[in-house]
DNA sequence: CGGAATCCTGCCCGATACTG
DNA sequence: CAGTATCGGGCAGGATTCCG
């Protein structure tokens, strides 16, 4: 019977999906990219703006970040060509298809820190 | 006048509290804790169990992530004391109320990988 | 202001071996 | 089967400096 005209090409695909998938959660999983997405699902902004809003954030990984982030479509970068310079970045039509899960999850991770961790040190806000 | 009885307390708080939710969202950014999240959303497992299924993760990493997961109250650990050894790992009421979110961002993931990354290797689902 | 390049360090995580 | 201990390479990511 001519029924097996592929080995286990099935199989294999889905083990390059899955690797696919695994970097791709890799890559959000990177220190700051949530932080960004959730940054920039409030619209499109400046660097300068970025790095005010993110904080903690050094110059080089912000930029890492958002390269990263473009080179997987997630988002676009408008340079206005100016000077002083001038750059915007902003969702695509994908980072914002995903903005949504990413506040979700962020809202959870605010909602719950509080309980989930030891009080750091002196809490102001004590029993 | 007697109007300022805190310095910034409450400033000094959303500080902390922004500390926490960072620490908890790297916890959750780990490389292995969205996989085994989503792994014990179908319920309780074994320990053997959860290496098959995730697939690629040390033995080392996994007790890891598990004791983590664990000491932030999103998983629970039954020890059966029999012999030969029996561990099984089961979500908490927090971690549940975690796992749909964690399973949203997996989809999406799942859904998207395959156009966010150049093509790996041989791949054979071409154009 | 936005970005690139370089150096350097910590620690993440994998491999291995051992215990109960 | 479940878990611990140890060692070591690699890379994430921070600080600094220079360029358009």
């Amino acid at each position: 019977m001519a029924g097996f005209p592929e080995p286990t090409p099935v199989a294999g695909d889905v083990m390059l999906a899955e690797c696919r998938a695994r970097a791709v959660l890799a890559l959000l999983a990177e220190k700051w990219v949530l932080l960004v997405i959730e940054a920039l699902s409030e619209g499109p902004k400046r660097t300068s703006a970025l790095r005010r809003q993110i904080g903690g954030i050094s110059e080089k990984m912000l930029i890492q970040t958002l390269r990263r982030l473009e080179s997987v479509g997630l988002i676009d970068r408008r340079d206005y060509r100016e000077v002083p310079p001038r750059v915007e970045y902003a969702l695509t039509e994908r980072g914002w298809s995903l903005s949504p899960v990413v506040i979700t999850l962020d809202r959870w991770v605010e909602t719950h820190a509080f309980d989930m961790l030891p009080t750091p040190i002196g809490s102001t806000s004590q029993a």
